[in-house]
DNA sequence: GGCAGAAATGAAAGCGCTGTCAATCGCCCT
DNA sequence: AGGGCGATTGACAGCGCTTTCATTTCTGCC
């Protein structure tokens, strides 16, 4: 619009310096500042301290866009993840970048705070950069999300879910699976009227509320007035209010399977509001073993899974596809399971040895 | 490398439609179907409708490299975070989005882990895809960041902390002056024992610790054995450490002030942990006023800051800066203060009203 | 009925960088 | 001493897009 823009200066009035003002500077032509940068070997001593003595003194910074575009290799990793709040995401976030980060590769994230269309649209802008890979939580994307992924030709691995149709890449665990686990785990602890605490924002955490359904149904137990939900995102309030609505229809629900562990924190405090004592009264268990499960009193027996194993799995299978060019990770499809953590909030007050044995014992 | 690289193409072997392809499809010039894009009203209603099938059909995607570096207007904002693992960086992160992405802005967002060395590296990064402004958490830049950002030219917001030498713009609050308030509040509450736990690796945490250690010299109280700090970043279970510390050196502790929520729950659990009755025997009171403060046994005192307003900020200022083609916000430098949110935790079992009324008495 | 002016479209140039290929230089070997 | 080789450096083109400016087409109006 403004003439600024077109002469490429900025609001401060000042124009950043670009590879040709480091080579006049040096008295070099371009292309050898550029080699001096990125394949420093292929340049003279001389000139290479010459041009960094150039670099350092205009501030240069190489445009990312320009270089990007030159070379047609980007060396951006798309990422989509659903929430932040937790501490879920950023442990797998972390694992990512610490692999791909090393290797050059700038990962660009984005949150869709669990919204379709929000992925949509993230999917579309990451994208626009030209992305050499894409790594989306989940493998419930609608049509057009899919779509625009297989098109795209890049890579693309689905994380922290297990789907018989992945887009491409896949590796996550069923949370069905570790929804019915849970539920059988507390029922040998002898409990029957086991009730589910969820946030349905999530797809995974529906899977988990429809792996608690089938178990509870084969063990034949009524969930009547059991399960009690919400439609937004969860918080740790949300527990106590989930929990109240299950006790005030089952007073003598005898344990509790949430979601995540922000919900089974709420209930724990609940339960303290209430003078119900956990787990004697009430057992309880989270899902995704958070840091302050051990911490918490009674610590909170949770499902852990393996999110780290998830992020480093993806980028690695990135790396490989990448670097070898075109070469596929075999499998392409990995599940990667879960663990319970028996702890003190579903009456496993002994250490988990020796909880093996008492096990091993019924 | 390969050849697949110099025609463009990837991994897959596929080559991404671009305007030309596009343009061809329809039959007409490039220059056409970037109108079609951009500028929609710019475009015959025939030639608009002809080029959207072709941009279907083609599954075409802009290419926003190849589109900044034309129009040396990228669209990004640049965002540094320190910390993913808590709500207090959501909230903030939510803030700027809800502000910038209606006005077609993309924010990158890097998380540095509290290290100066990574916030270099990402400053660098960033500057790197030529943002149009540039948001950092706190004011604690090295001398080589600081310098980066300034000779960049673009916009600097700097968040969360106050300073007297901003690089830029500045959103904040004096966290020395919150860490003494808060230990005024509990000496206010007949507390003499105060204690302070404490994560070094952020340096608004450190302010609130020199607060804290101010405050109490002013109000003539001995901080002797009253200390507990972890290098590490927080977590629960380092509340629960770190006031045990404590506890082993002053048995008589009566009031624990935390540099952050996730320590004063750690320290609630441990308390309970051990049979210490909160608020009779140990008062705690922690800062950020995250979501489990109201959810928790006691309700946890904590000190609430303006996360979502420092967000708005910052992006509402940057917003004004692009769009007024330099125009600055005056003032450039704000300070949004705290609030001390009184809960149970700290004794205040009657409502907040009455609290008021109560220490107005005394 | 013909011309001013607006509206719609296109041609050309270039954003900042990198890949390719060509040119130059010095040095070793026979 | 001449040829050849590797090591350096540079010229050029082009990545995919947008901006500018020129051109064409279509209005309306005296």
């Amino acid at each position: 619009m403004s003439e600024a823009q077109h002469s490429g200066v900025n609001v401060q009035g000042k124009r950043r310096a670009t590879l040709s003002d480091v080579a006049r500077r040096a008295g070099v032509s371009p292309v050898t500042v550029s080699r001096a940068i990125r394949h420093p070997e292929m340049v003279s001593e001389l000139l290479r301290s010459r041009i960094e003595d150039a670099v350092r003194s205009l501030n240069y910074i190489p445009n990312h866009l320009a270089s990007a575009l030159a070379s047609t290799r980007t060396h951006i990793v798309g990422v989509i993840v659903p929430s932040l709040t937790n501490g879920v995401f950023d442990d797998y976030l972390g694992a990512i970048q610490d692999v791909l980060n090393p290797a050059g590769i700038q990962v660009l994230v984005l949150n869709v705070r669990y919204s379709e269309i929000e992925e949509e649209r993230a999917i579309a802008t990451l994208l626009g950069y030209h992305p050499e890979a894409m790594i989306v939580a989940g493998t419930d994307q609608t049509e057009r999300s899919r779509h625009m992924l297989k098109s795209s030709g890049v890579p693309v691995v689905q994380t922290m879910d297990v789907t018989d149709d992945p887009i491409d890449l896949n590796i996550g665990l069923d949370h069905g699976v570790a929804g019915a686990a849970a539920v059988r785990y507390l029922h040998a602890q002898g409990h029957r009227r086991i009730a589910h605490l969820t946030a349905r924002a999530d797809p995974r955490a529906r899977r988990r509320h429809a792996g608690y359904l089938r178990a509870m149904e084969e063990l034949g137990l009524s969930t009547r007035g059991l399960v009690a939900a919400s439609p937004r995102p969860s918080d740790v309030a949300m527990g106590g209010a989930l929990f109240s609505e299950v006790l005030a229809a089952v007073p003598d629900v005898s344990a509790v399977f949430t979601c995540n562990d922000d919900l089974a924190l709420g209930t724990l405090f609940e339960c303290q509001r209430r003078g119900i004592r956990v787990p004697e009264d009430v057992a309880i268990m989270g899902f995704n073993d958070l840091d302050f499960c051990v911490a918490s009193v009674p610590a909170l027996t949770s499902v852990s899974t393996e999110r780290q194993k998830m992020g480093t799995w993806a980028a690695e299978a990135i790396l490989e596809i990448i670097r070898g060019s075109g070469r596929r990770p075999s499998p392409a499809s990995v599940e990667v399971g879960f663990s319970i953590k028996e702890r003190a909030s579903t009456g496993v007050v002994r250490t988990a040895r020796a909880a093996r044995k008492a096990r091993a014992r019924a």
